[in-house]
DNA sequence: TTTAAGATATAGCCAAGGCTATATCTGACC
DNA sequence: GGTCAGATATAGCCTTGGCTATATCTTAAA
């Protein structure tokens, strides 16, 4: 970590990397509920809650803030649906997780390996990383 | 996200990377706590506040808990020092961010925004990725 | 139509990781 | 040897994201 630049700049980053932290759950619960609806028909807590490895009552609670910010709407007792900017957020996560994917396959991770990484690169990667990720899988046709 | 697998794998994965996270902060300030050490000469709790862009409080409330869990040791109103154990996960912690940001560079993701990826992406990749990187920066892209 | 299983909701608990405001200690300087 | 700036500590608050236990709703089957 010597040498990474000045105070004010690796401050920077560590916000960045707060900030980016915050968002990452409400990507994984769209990018799943997309996933749900597409495949299943519709996504209930208890789908999600079983996929997750988490308790219903977490997945409530966290529905509700999803809902608070704009990201699901749900009637009581009825499964849930992602609004405009859900679908919108869903797509790009699915997106991202596609690329880091591919990429840690192409590299030559193993699949067990690349599975379980990619869940968790997938929220840091930046348009940047993204696109070489994205250069290097082209530059390889192998999947 | 389709097709990843089981509902119980995929629990699996999710787990995993939230056992990840509990110990992302930890690394952090051992990373962070062993640089001032060696560069500064002392880790003192104002500057790891400034490094991180934190207020001192919660550096303070942190570094209790880096204590209880043995990583650190500290005498009231005195500069922070690492455990064994902390010494070992901050040297473990270097050489996952020194790989990651020497393979990002190598990959051509431009500088500013390797150092940005680097810090989340640090904490997610196992020991599998972590070899596909350094082989890829020594020139070897394929065992 | 009743009932029971399964899904959902609510209440209340906890730890982590942020914050501000306030109090106390340390050490360097006069 | 005092004093005061700067560092550290404490108190109290908040949100997030977990949990268990309990209550309520829905729906399919008897």
């Amino acid at each position: 970590m010597s040498g990474t630049g000045s105070e004010a700049a690796q401050a920077a980053v560590f916000r960045h990397n707060r900030e980016a932290h915050r968002s990452e759950l409400a990507q994984d619960y769209v990018e799943l509920i997309a996933d749900l609806i597409e495949t299943v028909g519709e996504a209930r807590a208890v789908d999600i809650a079983h996929r997750l490895g988490v308790s219903h009552p977490t997945v409530v609670k966290t529905l509700s803030r999803l809902r608070r910010d704009g990201l699901v709407t749900q009637e009581p007792y009825r499964s849930v649906f992602l609004t405009a900017e859900g679908w919108a957020q869903a797509h790009a996560a699915r997106r991202r997780h596609r690329i880091v994917l591919d990429f840690l396959t192409a590299l030559g991770v193993p699949p067990e390996a690349a599975r379980r990484d990619a869940e968790g690169i997938e929220h840091h990667v930046g348009e940047e990383t993204l696109e070489a990720f994205a250069r290097f899988v082209a530059g390889r046709p192998k999947t």
